[in-house]
DNA sequence: GTTCTTACA
DNA sequence: TGTAAGTA
């Protein structure tokens, strides 16, 4: 795991503090990882981790949203 | 007390 | 998206 796996990696967050850097709703959140616009790792229970850049993602995402583009918009905008 | 899932509005 | 219910 050189060059794979997801760079940037090494610190973990609950999502309450994913809702504060990222100014969504825990809704949102869950709901664009559904959508597969992010990649949070699971813990023990089940909890959702997220990395820094889990958060960086979420900010571009937020700012495409409040910018009236829908979630298709955003997958191609992330995607590439 | 917090987060998770599913379901309804 | 918000919110409710039941759970881990």
């Amino acid at each position: 795991m050189l060059k794979s796996d997801i760079p940037n990696n090494k610190a973990t967050f609950p999502i309450s503090v994913v809702e504060e850097l990222t100014h969504l709703t825990g809704r949102q959140i869950r709901y664009y990882e559904e959508q597969g616009l992010i990649s949070p790792t699971r813990n023990m229970g089940n909890r959702r981790l997220f990395s820094f850049n889990d958060i960086e993602r979420l900010k571009e995402i937020k700012e495409l949203i409040d910018q009236g583009i829908n979630i298709a918009g955003v997958k191609a905008m992330l995607k590439e």
